[in-house]
DNA sequence: ATATGTGCAAAGGGTTTGCAGATAT
DNA sequence: ATATCTGCAAACCCTTTGCACATAT
């Protein structure tokens, strides 16, 4: 497997470690990810990583800006790889969490008007139900 | 003073306790505030309040949807009196919180638009800097 | 070769729970 | 009167930390 993260890591000055990589592949395989998942997804392959370990690189990766934390409402605090802004969408029925990039810069500008605020970032989380449990539904009723 | 919140409890079948009553007006008279802050708020006037019932009331209070939990990127778990929909702005500079009633209809529509969900409620940040602070800075730099 | 990182086990700190006594209705 | 609630203290996590060994560069 190419490893993507190595330069991201060395890039950092932090050291490319088998427990590193495989922490930010499961979460970028992943997208969105709490800590115990991603222990548990690891220790499937790789038994003798330690949570002290997980623990420790996850701050350490948020405080580098590689990961983001992910903190959404009635959830567990999830993990993400640090990418461009977007909404995420978060299904009731499915709790499928869905990335989606839209504009948002008529939103931001009303807001900046309305209050005064000079926006630097912006985090949005939509409830719903997604595509496919809508069909779900729909076909379970007709 | 009026209890305004009697009654909401009475309406969920809750006991309209000394605690309770000050565990909301608490939260009502800051808009968020998280739990160590409503302790030591609480327990100025109210010594005898322990926190076990403090964290009990809240996880109640949320339950039965008469608080909702903000959570915000990098800040504590805070709760807030459940009102309408509304769009928090966190200033980055003297860490306030403000709330903002603007119409995000349209991005709502667009949203769903591009990907088919169906959206029953939304949760959004956004982080920057307020009036205020924004004044502050110019006037120093001038 | 050496600064960093890891695993282990113990410590720490926030949250929950069982129980007996107190309170709201 | 009685179902509910509270305070206390102990139990229970989840998370962090100290240390000796291992690893990446």
């Amino acid at each position: 497997m190419i490893e993507k993260f190595h330069d991201v890591l060395k890039a950092n000055n932090l050291k490319s470690t088998h427990q590193r990589l495989a922490i930010l592949n499961c979460i970028d395989m992943h997208g969105h990810i709490d800590i115990d998942a991603i222990y548990e997804h690891i220790h499937l392959n790789y038994p003798s990583m330690s949570k002290a370990t997980l623990y420790r690189n996850i701050n350490d990766l948020v405080t580098f800006h590689i990961l983001e934390e992910v903190k959404l409402p009635h959830q567990k605090q999830q993990y993400e790889i640090k990418k461009v802004p977007h909404i995420h969408l978060l299904c009731q029925e499915c709790s499928g969490v869905e990335d989606i990039f839209i504009e948002t810069k008529p939103l931001l500008e009303a807001v900046t008007l309305q209050s005064g605020f000079t926006i630097s970032n912006s985090f949005i989380v939509m409830n719903g139900t997604c595509r496919v449990c809508s069909h779900k539904n729909f076909s379970s009723i007709s």
